[in-house]
DNA sequence: TCAAAAGTGTTATCCTTACACCCATGT
DNA sequence: ACATGGGTGTAAGGATAACACTTTTGA
């Protein structure tokens, strides 16, 4: 008899709150009631008894989760590598001798609600990616980065070494290489790659790898099992949808200023924006419409209200949003 | 105990011969060892004992079944519907019983070697999907399925009409509507959900749905199982993919003229394009260089052969070709 | 010599980028 | 009055789309 194949759903539910991208979080508890150290996505088991489809199962059980209810909802990727899951508590009972393949789901909802959900939380982007925030010009932890990448780039030999630092130039803009912002879960991979990520040592059955305190900061806080790196495919999927779809908008409530706009768009992206191009190219797109209502709580003159024309989505194709970047 | 768990990978292999894109299709046999009717992609069961991982498992299962190595290889996504898989014969003795959840594959190969394989062949996209090639204008075939999808839409009544015909409407380039050929998915399953599509009809344990021979053709071939919904993201995949990588290349032959490039992205992509327009944005790009050599075997004046600069991928992030459409 | 396919020049138009400036409100 | 954020005009440069034309081979 072959070994069993458990199939976990994992989803990345984010939210835009005070300008920050967000997304939920939970601190699963062991068999003993403890909370984990680390923090993980809403995650469960797949029945395939009880669920038609994987996206039914998932509305399901987030639902009863955390206590709400999903919009937006895609399929991400489907992670089967031995030895980067680490099956964790409620999976069920077959799931400790069992193959666990996960599949990750991107889900979007308008506002960053509280859940009233025990161990569950809202944590900002940057708590486990904080290179990727470059809307305040290029972040300082990117310096001992550098270091770390060209330490491990020289460890080896040859083209071997010449490859690594390429790589890491590629995709961390050393030496002027322009940063692109798309390209997360090939950091992430790269750090994992480069044994700077806790979660290699771990999953290498290794202790806690003794890092400074600096590097650890800079790498960004480790999640369980493959979590990571599943929020990372997230967020390379929303910045590189962001720009063929309207998907922003699910992120909005009703009425918004544009301002509210491009800082969603700047959050999940995470690079600064010129306003003007940013207006100007929104415009063409006529995927908004001015309320004539305003908005006074914006601390100098009050801003315009526009809400989202959902019906230009039936009407013709529709791209996203340009990114017109603020040079800084 | 629960319902057990099967994973199949499914793998849709496409390669350019003669200007025209092909994809590896196979008959699968029964136990009796009779062939099946309908064509299917390479596909196997998943081994978690046997593998580490999806992509080694894939690349071994296509070798031994198709006698070839793959090349360039992606995920495309993962298939869970209850009622769309069909198990078949090579998932294995547990599938009968077990909830089968298959993984489909993107892989490219630059030539269509024959491949000497038993119940193995090349088929051209346009067996499986006529509608989509609209390289000599808008296909005929559309005329038939606009009728159709017509009556379908105005079998509702009221908004949910209009709403199928809406999306018709989009999908299918109706009523002047652009035609954007990246949806190939949503208009399969477009087809699939008006019943047009033989599948809907076996899925629902129905004998096969009595449709004019005309519409048969104009809807394309079915498949085996859910293949043709895996193939069709495939077709979708790729025809987004090459405008942001550079992924013709991996289909081409070491040296190329640009004609041939520009006939291998037309094949894919299904549009005619602009031969000079074409031939100015690859320039911009520095992806390609001339070899100084030339291909006399063109028919009129021979063409100049290039290279793919595969080293301008580790200089600097690269985007794909632009498609610069040929009005007709 | 003619068909067939390769390869080039040039222009109008649109989009992008970058600049600097005015407007309405609260304190 | 002034700080704060909202909102606008305009000009340069580059990409795109659309023209039509010349060149080199094989039959």
């Amino acid at each position: 008899m072959s070994q069993s194949i458990v199939i976990g759903l994992s989803a990345v539910i984010v939210a835009i709150r005070d300008g920050e991208a967000m997304v939920l979080t939970v601190r699963p508890r062991d068999a003993a009631g403890r909370a984990s150290e680390l923090a993980g996505l809403p995650f469960g088991p797949f029945d395939p008894q009880a669920h038609r489809t994987f996206e039914l199962a998932l509305r399901a059980f987030v639902t009863q989760q955390t206590r709400f209810e999903l919009g937006y909802v895609e399929q991400l990727y489907t992670f089967g590598d031995r030895g980067r899951e680490a099956p964790v508590a409620n999976m069920g009972p077959d799931a400790a001798a069992a193959r666990v393949v996960s599949v990750g789901y991107l889900a979007l909802t308008p506002a960053a609600v509280e859940t009233h959900a025990p161990d569950t939380e809202w944590s900002s982007w940057s708590r486990f990616f904080p290179y990727e925030d470059w809307r305040g010009g290029r972040p300082r932890v990117l310096a001992v980065l550098e270091t770390a990448l060209r330490r491990w780039a020289c460890a080896s030999r040859g083209a071997e070494a010449a490859n690594r630092l390429a790589r890491a130039r590629l995709a961390f803009a050393l030496d002027d290489a322009p940063w692109n912002e798309e390209r997360v879960l090939e950091r992430y991979e790269l750090l994992y790659e480069a044994g700077l990520a806790p979660e290699a040592a771990r999953d290498r059955g290794e202790s806690c790898g003794a890092v400074s305190e600096e590097l650890a900061a800079a790498v960004g806080e480790p999640m369980i099992s493959d979590h990571r790196r599943i929020l990372a495919t997230a967020l390379q999927r929303l910045r590189g949808k962001l720009k063929y779809r309207p998907v922003v908008f699910e992120l909005m409530p009703e009425a918004f200023t544009l301002s509210a706009l491009q800082r969603a768009v700047e959050a999940i992206s995470g690079v600064p924006l010129h306003k003007q191009n940013f207006r100007r190219a929104l415009e063409r797109t006529a995927l908004v419409e001015g309320l004539g209502r305003l908005d006074a709580d914006t601390g100098g003159r009050p801003a315009e209200l526009f809400r989202f024309r959902r019906e230009m989505l039936s009407a013709r194709p529709v791209s996203g949003l340009s990114l017109p970047l603020l040079r800084d």
